[in-house]
DNA sequence: AAGAGGCGTAATGATTTCGTCATTTAAGAA
DNA sequence: TTCTTAAATGACGAAATCATTACGCCTCTT
């Protein structure tokens, strides 16, 4: 966990930046607004620690200017000021938490605790296989970065072949779990779907492809690599 | 965005709800900590304002509780109690944030915002999709820098869609989040509503519709960049 | 109190999907 | 190679899903 604290009073920068250190995290400080936007630009923060009376250009353009650049690094703010107005001003400005100047050091360690916490559930539901990604809460496939359009059944059933990605996937399993109850062994309907998802998963260029055809057995999804 | 409100103070917890649907929110609540359990179970909130002092179970073991079951609903502590000590515990036992009471309205506005955004890995108020720019603050949609009239239904769909930009959101999601009573499922609230919707944010010139069908699955957000 | 507009409901026509089947292609064994 | 059988492909129509319109209730405003 690395934090970037920016303040300028030098005793109390010193002394948060020692509670900080004590409870295990890297920190680097600064007492001035355009140092800051430097650094945070320079490094990937954990958190930043942002006083709004600061030097330079002050905290709240800071916050905006990484904002705009697109960067997430949860934002901290700190200050004197206790209107209500200047608090719900930062929040809508993209800072994801708010202190008031007195404040307790354990209340801090507390917030920027939550502030990890957080920033570290990005969801990983994503399956990578080759240039697929397959984002299961998304419901959604790309391929080298760009949405596939696949169909419900078509989707279903890649994302199956993808849950158990090296393993032989026979016809009649494939029926059980993507088609309910209506399992047809007078039609080739798994045949014909995988057939379609062929046509849009393949790469062009590359001979190989991504789902292969154990025959006699079943279906089976193999990366290149393997 | 579907709010839980859990707050035994009848004036207060009515004057919370009125203001949170007010400003477009989903709002569910209840008196006591059981029943909020209960709730949270069964749905998934964008957020949960969470009193300490209720009856039944008290907030923070309502907290604990959910926390314990992986629900990790961002959750915003309401308190009268104002030692550092008991803001430190709540935070620490997986709070996303916290105010005393007496708080006005407009903070606890701007600190719900700050949650849900946060929740959808959303750093700015604004969402700029194509030529549309969302202002998740104003609450307003801005069409190549022009005010679209969007009804209060339609600008919540749309926020939604938009913070899930990419993701396909099924019907289900959408009346979930956006609806808080039971809306009945004979209906096609969300297929007219979006109808409506693409009539207002269309472009004309463009043949591209920006929310996209998938059929049987639901709808998505996609920009024409991807 | 009346009017307007938002919103849920329902009905209907349009669109797409997907299962079926027929046909072609490919794989493996003798 | 040739035969046998499995798999791939393409076409088509029934069924499911979706878009759109119209209608009426209900709320909010003035």
């Amino acid at each position: 966990m690395r934090i970037l604290l920016v303040e300028d009073k030098v005793r109390l920068r010193e002394a948060i930046a020692k509670a900080l250190k004590q409870s295990g995290y890297a920190v680097d400080t600064t007492d001035n607004g355009n140092d800051a936007l430097w650094m945070a630009q320079q490094h990937s923060y954990n958190v930043i620690l942002l006083d709004i009376m600061i030097p330079g250009i002050n905290g709240l353009e800071v916050l905006v200017k990484l904002r705009d650049q697109k960067d997430d690094t949860p934002v901290l703010l700190l200050t004197a000021k206790d209107t209500i107005a200047d608090r719900v001003k930062g929040l809508r400005k993209g800072a994801d938490d708010y202190l008031i100047k007195p404040f307790a050091l354990e209340e801090l360690l507390a917030r920027i605790e939550a502030l990890c916490r957080r920033s570290f559930q990005k969801s990983t539901s994503t399956i990578e296989i080759d240039d697929l990604t397959i984002d299961t809460s998304a419901k959604s496939v790309k391929k080298n970065g760009e949405l596939l359009d696949l169909t419900a059944r078509e989707y279903a059933i890649l994302e199956y072949l993808a849950l158990k990605e090296g393993a032989v996937v026979s016809r009649t399993e494939i029926e059980e779990h993507i088609y309910d109850e209506l399992v047809s062994p007078m039609s080739n309907v798994v045949d014909s779907a995988i057939c379609n998802l062929r046509r849009k998963i393949s790469n062009e260029d590359l001979d190989k492809e991504l789902i292969q055809t154990k025959r006699g057995q079943g279906y089976i999804l193999l990366p290149t690599s393997k």
